[in-house]
DNA sequence: TCTGGCACTCGGCGGTCGAGAGTGCCAATC
DNA sequence: GATTGGCACTCTCGACCGCCGAGTGCCAGA
């Protein structure tokens, strides 16, 4: 489609955009593209790129800016991924090296890193219990009437809850009901719990109804729309973006931000896309507010399984090859440390 | 200090100026204050206020507004503060009605309803580990390496740690120790267990230590780094204020607000003062990004014991008898409910 | 096919100007 | 003595204008 002398000089464009945020004319391409010729000529090519809806022209008079076609082919095609340096790959390695860090706090603090490598904002969401399987449940007296449920889950996952205790249920045939729910449930992923399971349950121990109900009520992930485990990293940096100096529109960004729901729903579409790690750009992304941004996500893996997701917003004008060396690095360790993590 | 016509003035200027958010002109303040006299007269007053500093003149020739000392007598003497309207009250209370909402999501909802309803930033902390007093703790088997310790308080919150397993050690062994240490500390404050009694558990239990330095570690609050349990809402609102239009003056701000470890503590020490409700207005902040913020907060008690912080963020132009109004009534309806799920 | 030259276009910037809002002051009035 | 209407003054804000510079499109020549 492109030959090769235009490939330069959009990837030059792209580069020379990302970099200066400013529209670019002739002359500079033809100092950084490296192709040997002279401005008048690169001008001719940028017609054609043009018309060809790579580039476009803010007015007449202006240099180029990257179109959102001009951005994809970039991403697709033309820019060259590299591993992150030494450093950056030690500082995400030490991000993960103290065992003792719960979870919940490691996600939190690789969305604090990624934010802060990047100069973008990061969203990184944790292991979900809907995403996990049943392991075994057990039961804490914790006084007369109240216990406290602990779920364990497949990848070594827990979640605990306090319950209600219904009166007059003896502790062995308490017990006797978490064994029958135990053996049922074993493997089960909690997304789809069987009722079937929990109903028959219900009915060899009717007198603990109540109780199955409220551990149907833990176990089987609510509407979600609570956005549990789900941390953002660098919302400022948003208004670091030349980009977005008019307040208007990152009002209605950051206003998209703070909705954890939709945020999740984003994060998992993208990346569902059968590739590693999904780019979406600009007018790709369904939300009008979010229109003049880039959003790059990756699933990571524990154990060929996925646990998260990872995502970076910035504006079109992204560095995206930065940006997917690094997710590529970090869903890599993150994955790994929490394969480390599950239990045998 | 002020006679009664200029505190009418003022409180007319103040609240003027909190609708308007425009210098205040005398004309204004003749039709709204009530005080019945002519511009002229104002115009006279007006020059008093600002002589004594309650007032301030952007520029020659354009009307008043309050200084950070009037806004401060204002908040002090002149603002009436009423309960909020019945409908608020009644989604106060929703708010909290379903007993099986976890305590993490009703603080993260609570945040969540006072920005909407303030439409400014909500800061709400809930109720902490540090604060809590120790109750009781059970290791659980997980597998063969890997226990999960439960520590329960005093006030019903509960705290749950994966923890590695040393070898060797037989249970019976293991629930000797845990009880012990059950027996020594309970009714301890966790922010100062005393190492004393961890000694002698370790002493009395030398094939365990490893495992007493692990419970050490959960149930010692750590350097508290990470902002846990602290929920913001409405970040976005203070893209709203017409104060914010520049941008780089909600840049610091938004940045300071991602760092969970100064609003908590800015929030344990301002509600430290002996009142109900504290307010810190513009220049008196501690940080400089909050300069042009006033800050509304309060701690909540349960049980008349204070288990966590409630703040608003605005700009100084806040509407202050609203925020005042609504924070006494979330500050109670939380306390309650917490004490609610207290354990007996 | 490439290149230098050249006329053209457009946004940004600084300066000027008039309108409007609100003040401070003064003399008259209650 | 307090209050008031009148009036000149000050300052901001938006509109308008012209200049400058960057960058283009096109053309003729290499």
């Amino acid at each position: 489609m492109l030959d090769s002398r235009k490939e330069k000089i959009l990837k030059a464009l792209v580069e020379e955009y990302i970099d200066t945020a400013q529209p670019v004319g002739s002359g500079a391409i033809a100092l950084r593209s490296g192709v040997g010729v002279s401005p008048a000529t690169i001008r001719n090519e940028m017609a054609d790129l043009e018309a060809m809806g790579f580039v476009e022209q803010p007015h007449t008079s202006a240099g180029r800016v990257p179109s959102g076609r001009g951005y994809r082919h970039y991403v697709d095609q033309l820019m060259t991924v590299g591993r992150p340096a030494g450093p950056v790959m030690a500082g995400i390695r030490d991000l993960y090296d103290d065992r003792s860090v719960p979870v919940r706090a490691l996600i939190r603090r690789t969305a604090g890193v990624l934010s802060e490598m990047t100069e973008y904002t990061a969203l990184v969401e944790g292991p979900q219990l809907e995403r996990a399987t049943f392991k075994r449940l057990e039961l804490i007296e914790v006084n007369g009437d109240h216990l406290l449920l602990v779920l364990l889950t497949g990848d070594g996952l827990f979640e605990t809850r306090l319950l209600e205790c219904p009166p007059h249920i003896p502790a062995d045939y308490r017990e006797a009901m978490v064994t029958s729910l135990n053996t049922r449930l074993a493997g089960r992923p909690l997304g789809n719990v069987a009722s079937r399971d929990l109903e028959s349950v219900r009915r060899e121990f009717p007198r603990a109804v109540t109780l199955v109900e409220s551990i149907r009520g833990t176990i089987e992930p609510g509407d979600s729309t609570e956005s549990e485990g789900l941390f953002l990293g660098g919302t400022a940096n948003m208004l670091k973006q030349p980009e977005f100096r008019r307040l208007e529109k990152v009002e209605g960004l950051l206003s998209l931000l703070e909705q954890g729901r939709i945020l999740r729903d984003l994060l998992a579409e993208s990346a569902l896309a059968p590739v590693d790690i999904s780019v979406t750009i600009g007018e790709e992304n369904r939300y009008p507010q979010m229109r003049e941004c880039s959003l790059v996500t990756a699933a990571y893996q524990a154990g060929g399984q996925t646990v998260g997701y990872i995502g970076i917003l910035g504006p079109c004008r992204m560095r995206y090859s930065h940006v997917v060396g690094l997710i590529t690095a970090v869903k890599e360790s993150l994955g790994r440390e929490l394969l480390r993590r599950r239990l045998a």
